[in-house]
DNA sequence: CTGTTAGCGCATTCAC
DNA sequence: GTGAATGCGCTAACAG
């Protein structure tokens, strides 16, 4: 940058004012700094910029594992958003564990960034506390455990409710739940409870034995959750999994055994990712629309940032529910 | 760290040093400039000592999309790789796009990291003097269009010849190439080439009207190239997609018409995603070492930019490949 | 082994 | 409108 100041023959505040789109600036200087900035090929260094600023103009987005299609899906969501307002993403995995979720929030490399968006899957009430951060954080896709803190909520109990009527409409008494284990966890918390509320409102029983899961929402969990709901030799027509990739699991783990879906059991998801318009059969599920949710959570903590600079707002914390739409597909099709 | 010396009653810079772990401190000294640390919840600002060292602890890692299988498992193993020798992984899309791939190059933002781990798929060998650049680069997942730059390859060639011979192994003789179309991009090219080496090989010839594809390797496109093929109305017995996600998308739409797989129809893909042993049926597929891949470009890129402080070693460049893997599954099982 | 000094490259007070 | 100082927080020579 002085070299460039140098060549144009103007100072270094200059430069500076025209990198930065200052507005007063005299044109004819304006260009000739451009040229000479072209000529020289001169690129800024991002590090002073940010530490003269105070901030960097990146941001965590914390997410259990990129692996998980939904997870992938947000992630690319939230990067494209990003994008829009001049931010730099910095994906995080916190392996669904609680330790790695806490993790995050303390750990050195969370000083690189200016603000998180934090997507917690294994946190419990008991954990709130660890919420209360000195940085500007927005929650994603669940429901604060933390009363004070921005979040963006899915409709995870509608949805979850949304697709059991579905279930029932179509006939089905007997439906397991997967993925409902950890009832402490937000996310699943909520989609059991629209689930529960969705059968006792229609007077069906919750048999416990139609319930397995585990804490991590893999396509494994699934299929063994399955089997070991059908190894408990009850009866069932249906399944409901809290999210597509157990659903999926589900559904491989009835194929194996000579089940046929939907004729034998119907089998529902959450989260409609890619793969649930291509699976065998297509998977009915709830979009609970992603691309809002990362908008909307990119939007707040944007706003946040600029509002104080990286400060922590006392203001009243934002708390914002997107649409969801269940997606109607072959798994629960009735003859 | 100023706060801390003071309180400590040493000076920065051994503060500075008990921080980084030099060795030549008095244990007693590390001691209590720890609690004193501890006492005032000290962080290290990241900014200042990067602007100092003249480097970030970043590197980017390129990759068309995060949404597709391959990249987000493949992201993951590149953020645990690099973890390891205490890098941050930050997570470019190129949109799977000539342009979006040549950007990434350039861009301001790549000013913010001291490396590239770099994948791309739509780059032409026109474009080859683009990857001559001035920062440290690896390239992943396929041969380099140009000598002297570090690359690790999967055996792509191999892999696909492999895979195809698998198929003719089972007797499959109209054999479908899914994602045959764009003859530049490297890993297509290269896996295309796999598998007219294995056709030629067993005397086969290669029918034009059963290849397909398109340059973004999705499910849809998949799905879609197996549309337009069976609506040529050609016979087949078999395809081999270039990636799984376009097997699986081929299997949904030989499903939609009423074709069994494997009893119609062998499919096979390539890169052993998560999904494959998880698809109904399950995908036999190449396996080409992902972890592998990973760990060893990320330590290429680390040796790189220790060597010489984020300057461009003229040293020849190492160019690896990773081993393969085939996983036969019931997509190609013969009676 | 530890303290002192001088930048890293930019943004930002202020005068001009 | 533009130029000249000062500091962001840290590391890397040095000297002690």
């Amino acid at each position: 940058m002085r070299d460039v100041a140098r060549r144009a023959g103007v100072s270094l505040k200059t430069v500076s004012n025209v990198v930065n789109a200052y507005p007063h600036v005299r044109p004819e200087m304006r260009d000739r700094v451009l040229r000479v900035i072209d000529e020289l090929g001169y690129q800024m260094n991002f590090t002073a910029r940010n530490l003269s600023l105070g901030r960097t103009g990146l941001i965590a987005l914390a997410v259990p594992e990129l692996r998980l299609a939904y997870f992938a899906e947000l992630a690319d969501a939230v990067i494209a958003a990003a994008d829009q307002v001049g931010l730099t993403v910095l994906i995080e995995q916190t392996g669904g564990t609680r330790a790695g979720e806490l993790e995050v929030l303390t750990s050195p490399r969370r000083r690189m960034t200016d603000g998180l968006l934090y997507s917690p899957t294994a946190l419990r009430s008991a954990d709130a506390g660890a919420l209360d951060v000195d940085f500007p954080m927005v929650l994603l896709g669940e429901r604060a455990l933390r009363r004070g803190v921005d979040h963006v909520a899915m409709a995870n109990e509608a949805g979850a409710r949304t697709v059991t009527e579905h279930l029932l409409d179509g006939g089905r008494r007997r439906i397991a739940l997967i993925g409902g284990h950890d009832s402490e966890s937000g996310a699943g918390n909520l989609r059991a409870r629209g689930f529960r509320a969705a059968m006792s409102a229609a007077g069906v029983e919750v048999d416990p034995r139609l319930v397995a899961g585990d804490e991590r929402w893999s396509r494994q969990t699934g299929a063994r959750a399955m089997a070991e709901i059908l190894e408990r030799g009850v009866t069932l027509d249906a399944v409901f999994a809290l999210n597509d990739v157990m659903a999926l699991g589900a559904m491989r783990e009835l194929f194996e055994r000579g089940l046929s879906v939907p004729g034998d059991v119907a089998v529902a998801g959450f989260d409609n990712i890619e793969e649930a318009s291509f699976s065998r059969p297509s998977l009915t599920t709830i979009d609970p629309g992603r691309t809002e949710i990362a908008r909307t959570a990119v939007g707040l903590l944007a706003d946040r940032l600029a509002g104080r600079g990286g400060e922590h707002e006392t203001a009243s914390a934002h708390e914002i529910v997107a649409g969801f739409r269940i997606e109607t597909r072959e798994s629960t099709a009735t003859d």
